[in-house]
DNA sequence: TTCTTTTCCTGATATATATCATAGTGTGTA
DNA sequence: TACACACTATGATATATATCAGGAAAAGAA
């Protein structure tokens, strides 16, 4: 990790964000004087750790991050995935709890941090700051409603289905119909909630009926509507 | 569902809510004038259903509350328990979505319902409401991504003693150590997203092992310390 | 480059858990 | 009270998925 000269502006990049910060206006947010500090992870450092008491928060500049829980017999379990335009670091800051889960750079990643005091002098100053932090933190209570029926109710097989669709929300695709991400084989079964292997075994089982192409760690999308059929996806 | 006579004064109960409103003045409340309707539910009657749209929160006067989804084959998971003092619905009204989940009584259960308009005029009044609102929803976020990773690594006799470990902190023991709270064994596998078969055998076993008592419905706990060990709880 | 380490993949096997079947038990109701 | 119906329980079986093991490929380091 590695502290950024100041040619970094971070008022700008507030402008940028569209998770919460750019529904408020920018003049409010240049008299609080947002801090300044941003900083640039390599892929694989983390952004903050499990057990940590949370300072701030950060917003993502460039890159990409995922959010996991480290279970009892160490293993991983990715709750979230971030990319940029999204703030890491919130819910555990506003909860007044300590970190529950670690943020780690899927790529090199710039972020930018606000202290908790800047923060709360925003809320003060702006109310309907408060309110789309409120209707975020809402929005992803729902997401991870789905998430747990899923991981309850599921197989293996639908789960991965629903994991390659839900990546290509969050990160898109190339030209090629590429997902726009390199996770290990891990990594997925770290979202799945599933051993390496079988997620392996999936992944082939995909390439094999025509649902995706393998090519290293690049997926390809070949028939998203039989993604959706495969993970009885709603919608 | 019946709705009940003007003998039930909300400002009153409000000040009663441990969750969220209990933390504004009382006049705050008084002013706007939150809403008088309350209702009463039987047993299995719901509140609210998956896929309506909300018009406001419930605030739970006497009772206890499921909140689940239906999975793609019809199977319940129980995402939530509530009971008097907690408010229900308010995390899709508050995100701009339509119900995810259904809430139905496990026992009678009265409520009190505040409009979506007059919630919102609390809001402008008492700009520390969206705060608690925003903290709220924080905490069970916090929440939710413990279930998610329980779920995902833990087998289903960790996620059973786990599940009774968490009926005692909701809604807390007699004085002969059962737990306060009467659920099907259906109901109890759809907390731990299990198969209700799975479920019985497991609660049979913990009573062989004297980790609890089984009578009807009612569940003796009969040492905690051991059921935190076999679940692998934290803390 | 070459070496080392990590990741990926496949097969064999074990095991946890779901499913099916069936009987007993309780509960509400007419 | 008796009847019907839902809930609980237990055994037998099936099956999905994890685990273990070994080798191939890729990625990183010297």
């Amino acid at each position: 990790m590695k502290k950024l000269a100041d040619t970094y502006h971070c008022a700008d990049c507030k402008a940028r964000h569209r998770s919460v910060f750019n529904q408020i206006p920018l003049d409010a947010i240049e008299e609080v004087d947002v801090g300044k500090t941003c900083f640039q992870f390599k892929r694989g450092e983390s952004i903050f750790y499990e057990g940590h008491t949370p300072q701030g928060v950060y917003c993502i500049e460039t890159g990409k991050v995922k959010i996991y829980r480290t279970g009892p017999d160490g293993k991983d379990q990715i709750v979230r995935l971030a990319r940029e335009g999204d703030m890491v670091g919130y819910r555990s800051l506003l909860s007044g709890e300590r970190y529950s889960s670690t943020a780690s750079c899927l790529e090199e990643t710039t972020v930018c941090f606000v202290p908790k005091t800047q923060l709360m002098a925003l809320f003060a100053r702006q109310s309907c700051l408060s309110m789309r932090f409120m209707q975020q933190a809402c929005h992803e209570l729902g997401e991870a409603g789905k998430l747990i029926t899923n991981l309850a109710q599921k197989s293996v097989r639908e789960r991965m289905a629903e994991v390659l669709l839900m990546l290509k929300e969050t990160f898109g695709l190339t030209e090629d119909n590429a997902l726009d991400v390199r996770l290990s084989r891990e990594e997925l079964s770290n979202l799945a909630g599933t051993a390496t292997e079988s997620c392996i075994r999936v992944l082939s089982d995909f390439q094999q009926e025509g649902l995706i192409r393998l090519d290293g760690k690049r997926i390809v999308l070949e028939s998203i509507p039989r993604l959706v059929r495969t993970g009885r996806v709603e919608e």
